[in-house]
DNA sequence: TCATGTGAACCAATTCACAGCA
DNA sequence: TGCTGTGAATTGGTTCACATGA
């Protein structure tokens, strides 16, 4: 079931999940007007170890000069043009509550080639507003909408409860990548592309280092820490 | 850089991930009344294959019944004790915008343990408003706030500008984990957990994606075809 | 007779270390 | 000289396949 073809010559997953990064970093030096950047400080400045910056660079093609570095007005173009910044990628917004407010309103996503074009939602109460510019169009045009504007990517801002049908509702209209902040693992078709972002989540994993913290430190109950104690199996936690 | 110690006999991190999925997934079927599960039937509803997700739990210690499934209420008592569920994280937002607003006003993390307890904003517009049953406090009390009321996790809703000074603000004030929605690369000392979500990185992400199925499909201006065709110098790509 | 739990095999991704070239 | 680009080694994670035990 994994991305087997993409193994075979693509760009593998985890280096298409950097190249925003890079992207954007590459873009503030070029604003601060920097000419040339090496591998070890452009790594840095992302986050990455040197070589696998290389490596991922390497693998859209040679654009470094060997003994220098890279031009970063080159590199820029380059990673630009592969992350489809050439091209307009319009997105919808489904949920305008407060989030699809925020995400409307957002202005970051510019810069990477995606516009949002339309906003839906299936509130009366909502449906006919402004925000952002855009009128907030009835769910029940969801078709007519990414149909005739030509819309690639849906990114859903829905209650938990509603995200599994406003997910349907946008596949059986077309839309092939999803993104959604609903906190619910929704079932998608073969073909179509689900990114998850789940604020719950996120803050789960924090609270599960910061857990294993608070246990090195010895500052749960006992009950609590007969717990973790199988959990991490060993003694030599971080401290 | 990596977590080193965590991997000598910690839960894989990969794991750690998935695990606020599972307890999501498990306390709806206790919901549903479901009162035992198969690692075949929850491992479909959580979007993964049905061995990683019997691997996932042995990290935990066994706790299914061989030829049975796993008991629903005892699971979901266990993975939320793992992940600090039994205690209160508690949070700040920093950055009262429409995003802020946003995440403050968000109903969805309280069940993973998470509790937001403070507001903070630099701008005196904003400071003294009340957000979600909260007083936006300015961020010249970070340290105040952090201290006083216990708190263990940041979460950064500010501007890319002043993300950085946000953050190093909240980690002069003791944080060990931020959470930033800025669209910038964060630099943090050792000992620090930082999580990232930026829209414009899925969204690039999801671009990308887009744009390998176009030149599949041949929708492309030829030029940019050239460019793509270096990427991907193979033909089929399914994901 | 089931479905779990787990060693073993496999695969992807990172890291190392150095060859190759401005 | 110095930094890129890349095979080779290593690490981390997934998947397989079956022994294990209710």
């Amino acid at each position: 079931m994994r991305a087997q073809r993409d193994g075979a010559r693509g760009v593998p997953d985890a280096t298409v999940a950097r190249l925003p990064v890079y992207l954007r970093v590459l873009t503030g030096l070029g604003e601060r007007g920097v000419a040339t950047v090496s591998s070890e400080e452009l790594a840095l400045a992302a986050g990455v170890g040197s070589a696998t910056l290389r490596k991922d660079l390497s693998h859209l093609g040679s654009y470094g000069v060997r003994g220098v570095g890279y031009e970063v007005a080159r590199l820029v173009q380059h990673v630009g043009r592969c992350l489809g910044l050439a091209e307009e990628w319009r997105v919808v917004i489904v949920g305008i509550g407060s989030l699809g407010r925020a995400l409307a309103n957002y202005s970051g996503f510019a810069p990477l080639g995606t516009r949002v074009v339309a906003l839906l939602d299936s509130d009366p109460a909502v449906v006919g507003e402004r925000v952002a510019g855009l009128e907030v169009l009835p769910s029940a045009r969801t078709a007519e909408v990414v149909g005739e504007l030509g819309v690639r990517i849906a990114v859903l801002a829905v209650p938990a409860s509603a995200a599994q049908a406003a997910c349907d509702a946008v596949v059986a209209a077309g839309i092939t990548s999803v993104l959604s902040f609903a906190p619910v693992e929704l079932q998608v078709p073969a073909g179509v592309e689900l990114r998850s972002v789940d604020l719950s989540t996120e803050l789960g994993i924090l609270a599960f280092r910061e857990r294993r913290r608070a246990a090195a430190a010895g500052e749960l109950s006992p009950g609590l820490v007969a717990a973790e104690e199988r959990v991490t199996t060993s003694a030599g936690a971080t401290r």
